[in-house]
DNA sequence: CCAGTATATATCGATGCGATACATCGATGT
DNA sequence: ACATCGATGTATCGCATCGATATATACTGG
């Protein structure tokens, strides 16, 4: 997940560390929150495997700034290729609350097809969930510890106010779906570059 | 947290490791699924480090089943002194998503000054995340992804309930402190048992 | 001038997950 | 009678991520 983010991120510019982890922060808000420690070891290994580059920022120094030794990294054309991969694989993790929110959060640039599918497919994520708890409520009805009941409570209505969200946002997308804001490499199937 | 979770369950009587997952998924129920590739390893650790002794089953072996090869664990003198010391153990990771849930799960064996501080604590946290989101919904407005605006109201939303409900089980234990269910091994201050 | 905070990168051990493997049992169908 | 499927049961591997920690410099307020 940390990898489609930080892809994600150098899509719209080239940035260093510190400034990927704010704006990761930023742009995930509620659902999650990526460390240092994760996030430079996941920029060695994007850059060993060719996804990223080191922009070479000796040619332009003397910035501002003495306050340097700051690597900034950019998207190879192997990135925004795996960036596009990554954004139209729409498999299992792509329902897990964590991976849910950080394709939601590139959202714009994922083909409506692509869209649907996550919305879809979280949404059955979320109501069998849903049922678990209800099920589990009815039955352990009122034997139960009264904390795990205020817990399960809690979920359960989470989980109906996500339903919910979800069947919003699915009705918007059908009444009208936003065009992909970028000319993504739709790798092998019709390939239609989104104009306008 | 799995330990503490699982050191909790023993507590309640002695078990092999795929009932503890059964009990353990329908304990947390929303909030959290503890895995076997986790759940598995645990058990080695602990029994490594003295808190739980696999039961000696080859006594009363031949029970209906030829089913067995399954091991039973049971707590140790150690491992209710650990549960104990976890379970009054109010730290930061504690006002965590993961590590309030199970928490919480526990909390009829919890001595209610540490329920306190745990739920406060809890509410801090969750406080001043609903404060960033605001902050950031009202800054970036109307200039930001519809997608991402969708994502930071809907944790907002998810939040400003959390604060809700945190309230709502604060003051019930205000009014209302339940006894603690057992005899835990108040480490080392005002040690009251709770009678009834 | 000094303390504290922000910027910036990096590494370590521990925790947990997902996939996978293996084996037995009971039920269900054919 | 046989096959197949799902539940029971334990286990391991590699990977992703976290939290703590280290290290340095720059800016800012008292």
């Amino acid at each position: 997940m940390l990898e489609l983010a930080v892809l994600g991120l150098l899509h719209e510019a080239p940035m260093h560390g510190y400034e990927l982890r704010k704006r990761l922060t930023a742009l995930l808000g509620a659902f999650r929150a990526f460390s240092f420690g994760s996030l430079y070891p996941t920029l060695r290994r994007l850059q060993r495997s060719g996804l990223i580059a080191e922009e070479d920022n000796r040619a332009e120094a003397g910035m501002a700034w003495g306050r340097r030794a700051r690597r900034v990294y950019q998207l190879t054309a192997d990135g925004k290729e795996r960036f596009a991969d990554l954004l139209a694989d729409a498999g299992p993790q792509t329902w897990e609350d964590d991976g849910f929110g950080v394709h939601l959060a590139f959202f714009s640039r994922t083909p409506p097809e692509v869209r649907m599918r996550i919305l879809e497919g979280r949404r059955r994520r979320v109501e069998e969930r849903r049922e678990r708890l209800r099920s589990a409520l009815a039955r352990a009805g009122d034997q139960i510890d009264r904390y795990t009941r205020e817990l399960h409570r809690m979920g359960l209505d989470s989980t109906e106010r996500e339903v919910r969200w979800l069947n919003e946002l699915i009705a918007h997308e059908w009444a009208d779906p936003a065009p992909t804001k970028d000319p993504h490499i739709a790798d092998n199937r019709q390939h239609r570059r989104g104009r306008q």
